[in-house]
DNA sequence: ACCTGAACACCGTTCAAGT
DNA sequence: ACCTGAACACCGTTCAAGT
């Protein structure tokens, strides 16, 4: 009676199957927790294998080379990062611009800072010279949710009406500038979100003294 | 008569002396351009050394491994930021405050434009594990410069008097976030010093309209 | 359709031995 | 003091062969 539970123990434990079943998936999650843990860097396919038990040539039928893998990847974390700017971004009763605007670049530099070496990961991907069109698009839909946030500010009356590329790089640039700053360890984490805020309302409403217009440097 | 010649053209062509002389700057100065050509990753040692016609070994004598000579090229790196930083900001007369900090901006975006490997190098060592002091001195001097403008702002009143630190790194990210963005193609080269003087106008004076006080959103 | 395993051409690092 | 060259343990990529 035992013996074919046995068996079956046998096959799904010790021995594997032939076929893994999902080889795919299986190597993108464990490849994002080395992501997480080793970097880009410490992202060795034959490794990967080996901890899902499978043989180094394995992978080789779900991704054409490491490149797509890590491809994958990024395409995965801005779908995330997409999802996580929309929900910052979605109306809220009573909520100010400058509100929504802190809100949102705080989720992004949240995730930025919680998924390091994915962002990089992203960016990187995205910038190569064969970079997939799944790329872009998902890279382009993360941007447009930001691009969305300033053309409501325009509406609302709280955004300067100057380009809006010009003003959305700026935006982005200063966002950007945040998560490096805190990856390279320049930011201390605890005061992450504060320092965002600050920026936001720095970046609106100018470090320049605003009680006095224009006061001459000289003469 | 031409024995001797011949003699030297076979040793310092043909067949290199057993001692290279200046293995040490040879190495750092050909894996400049390889960074630069290549990027971090395309870095090798072995490459190296074969260029340079040294055996593969032979490095060791001068960077006990692959980090340690990259960190030497990160210091370099920092040593020429500051030279680039410092004279950007050299005093000039009748130049307002932020024309400096333009000027500050624009050369550190060019500087790392110009040297995008290097950059990202620097700031990777100097986020290490077990960087050494020499690197983060080489990096602190980098930044002291930029620190020193920010106070030269309080002082001629252009800035507001908030916490340094604070309007530092705030000004720093927006930098940083400009350069990350150039060097992934976000932006274009062309419109780079442009964009630059523009965040620099809105970090000092922001991106609300000014007409109106604090209009209200509601009610 | 999916996986294995040998083969190839690369790495970085170490270290006894050579000059 | 400086460099060589064999050795070791890793890679990514390819591809005939197995199931």
């Amino acid at each position: 009676m035992l013996s074919m539970s046995t068996f079956c123990y046998a096959v799904l434990v010790i021995q594997r199957p032939y076929h893994h079943g999902d080889l795919r998936s299986a190597l993108l999650s464990r490849a994002e927790e080395t992501l997480r843990e080793a970097g880009v860097d410490g992202l060795s396919l034959r490794e990967l294998a080996r901890d899902i038990g499978v043989s180094h040539g394995a992978p080789r039928r779900h991704f054409r080379d490491r490149r797509a893998l890590l491809d994958s990847l990024a395409v995965e974390g801005f779908a995330r990062l997409r999802g996580a700017l929309e929900e910052a971004a979605s109306p809220v009763p009573e909520r100010s611009f400058e509100g929504t605007l802190s809100t949102v670049a705080v989720a992004y530099v949240t995730f930025a800072t919680d998924n390091p070496a994915l962002l990089e990961l992203m960016f990187t991907s995205k910038h190569q010279a064969g970079a997939s069109t799944e790329l872009h698009d998902a890279a382009n839909a993360s941007f447009a949710t930001m691009a969305a946030l300033v053309e409501e500010g325009q509406a609302r009356g709280e955004l300067t009406e100057g380009d809006l590329e010009r003003i959305g790089l700026v935006l982005f640039a200063m966002l950007q500038g945040i998560t490096s700053l805190a990856n390279t360890k320049m930011i201390d984490s605890r005061q992450l979100d504060q320092l965002t805020g600050y920026a936001v309302e720095a970046l609106l409403h100018g470090l320049a003294p605003r009680t006095e217009s224009a006061a001459g440097s000289h003469t």
